[in-house]
DNA sequence: TCAATTATGAAAACGTTTTTCAGTAAAGAA
DNA sequence: TTCTTTACTGAAAAACGTTTTCATAATTGA
């Protein structure tokens, strides 16, 4: 993976090739959320993004989250208490991983699924186009604190 | 699977069986929710609800939903584009198939994450305790109409 | 039938997200 | 560098879905 700085770069080039502008306060969101490897909200990357840049609005915390959403930089995260968290995404098709007492987010891979699709949508008739597979626990730090 | 009827019967007997009264609005409510196929926002309860039930308030849709949730005779169900709907639930773990297009749901079971789950665990060092499955796609009747 | 207590719905409060808008700043041209 | 265009910004307001409050109504068991 590339490290932090390498990826906060090749972001901001990335927002640059799509025709927007660079500007202070969408540095501080794409810092905040490249540096990251757990799930944070809006209000979270706000409040961290205020660090770097201390006029940051949270309009525009939402504003630019949804541009790196679009480029596929950063996804959603769905958790059973609440659906508006980010994080950093992956190229290519990953699950996660997702500890529910830190937040901290870990990838794989290894779609063992194609069978169990193939089989699903033989038996009920649907057209299976997208699916998710994620998986709650607690990471290692966690497991020694709780 | 039980017939609806059956479904919502059993539904009143297990509220009353946990101490709570049984009053036109809570019928109403697991009426719409036992006799669903489709995933159902709590807006949605209410419209529908309010068809057999005419003074039902919003507000009692949501409480009751909270409390068949708690009962596991409904689940939330988690979508891409939102998360707070519910759909009816089914005795055991199950995995959810969505249609994207009108909310029809259906389950299958059949637990080839096993195996998964051990070497995901194994590699990342987390303790994982719960996952999720879902496929999303196009149900037979809405392939024909898209 | 009655009394105790739970449940209800309207209204208000709440927290989060989106829209509006006047002022600001980035980027390319001169 | 300075200028000009246009996109971007943040504060405030609006919108939205959900939860709380509270006085009234309805269910239940005696």
């Amino acid at each position: 993976m590339l490290n932090q700085q390498e990826r906060s770069r090749t972001w901001l080039q990335e927002l640059k090739h799509n025709g927007y502008r660079l500007t202070s306060p969408r540095k501080a969101v794409v810092e905040v959320m490249a540096n990251s490897d757990t799930v944070l909200s809006p209000a979270e990357v706000y409040d961290i993004g205020r660090g770097r840049y201390a006029k940051l609005g949270l309009v525009t915390v939402y504003r630019t989250l949804e541009k790196l959403e679009a480029m596929g930089l950063v996804q959603r995260v769905h958790r059973p208490d609440g659906c508006e968290a980010f994080i950093a995404g992956v190229e290519g098709h990953q699950h996660l991983l997702i500890c529910e007492n830190c937040g901290r987010v870990e990838y794989f891979g290894g779609d063992k699924l194609d069978g169990l699709i193939d089989k699903v949508q033989g038996d009920s008739g649907y057209e299976i186009r997208d699916h998710w597979l994620q998986f709650f626990g607690l990471c290692r730090a966690c497991q020694r604190n709780n």
